[in-house]
DNA sequence: GCTTGACACCTAGGTACGCTATGTATAGCA
DNA sequence: TGCTATACATAGCGTACCTAGGTGTCAAGC
């Protein structure tokens, strides 16, 4: 997957992992990993800028922890993030039906 | 439409636009709106550069002429072109079906 | 004991790209 | 005369992702 494809559409990508539980930094890169198949695999560089960004904008929140000696900084959804998820899902599917028409790609049935 | 949502994507949209012969910058942002009912409006300053960048890139040439009273500078697809499109789409299609996947979104058939 | 790798975090700097703003010029219409 | 549409161009901005480097813990292998 060329990676600055993602360029736009990262944060749905967190805000929606973020939708199923808190996870840290770390567990997000590996759920992302595992629900693609290895196909979106994000390094560190991108995916903790990205949570620090999201914190700010006030969409998650984060806790430190302790687990087996290794510090964990644990984010999870703030009503603000839950509303933005849903948000960036609309237009992600705007976006991607629009980019289908385009392309003259199939069909995409718009049982959203 | 979130305009950086285009991110990386513009060049899947302007080659596949051009494989239905050429166009002029101009056209080409008409087209663009045409084909997606007003939902993507570039504005000439992503349009131009953007046709620059292809042509640098040897996916695109242009030649001049003079329509009206008025020059314009028409691009065609060279042969790299046409291999670029077609490579862009199937870049589109796994990572549009990918997003999806995370997303959770409509099942897509995958009949591209 | 030492090294390697997985786990877990961080950030400075580079790069690429789309957009804003602005400029040029012609044609047509009010 | 001025406005709108057509048609081109680019300098500079902002953003976002990545590269490359750093810190530290723990477990396994040699």
């Amino acid at each position: 997957m060329r990676a600055d494809a993602l360029k736009g559409h990262l944060d749905l990508l967190l805000l929606t992992i973020m939708q199923d539980g808190p996870f840290h930094g770390y567990a997000v890169m590996e759920e992302l990993r595992a629900r693609t198949d290895g196909t979106i695999d994000l390094p560190e560089g991108t995916i903790y800028p990205a949570l620090h960004r999201l914190e700010r904008a006030g969409l998650l929140v984060s806790s430190w922890s302790e687990v087996n000696g290794r510090r964990r900084r644990s984010y999870s959804l703030t009503p603000g993030g839950k509303k933005a998820a849903q948000e960036k899902r609309r237009e992600w599917s705007a976006f991607a039906l629009t980019v289908q028409r385009v392309v003259g790609a199939p069909a995409w049935p718009t049982m959203a």
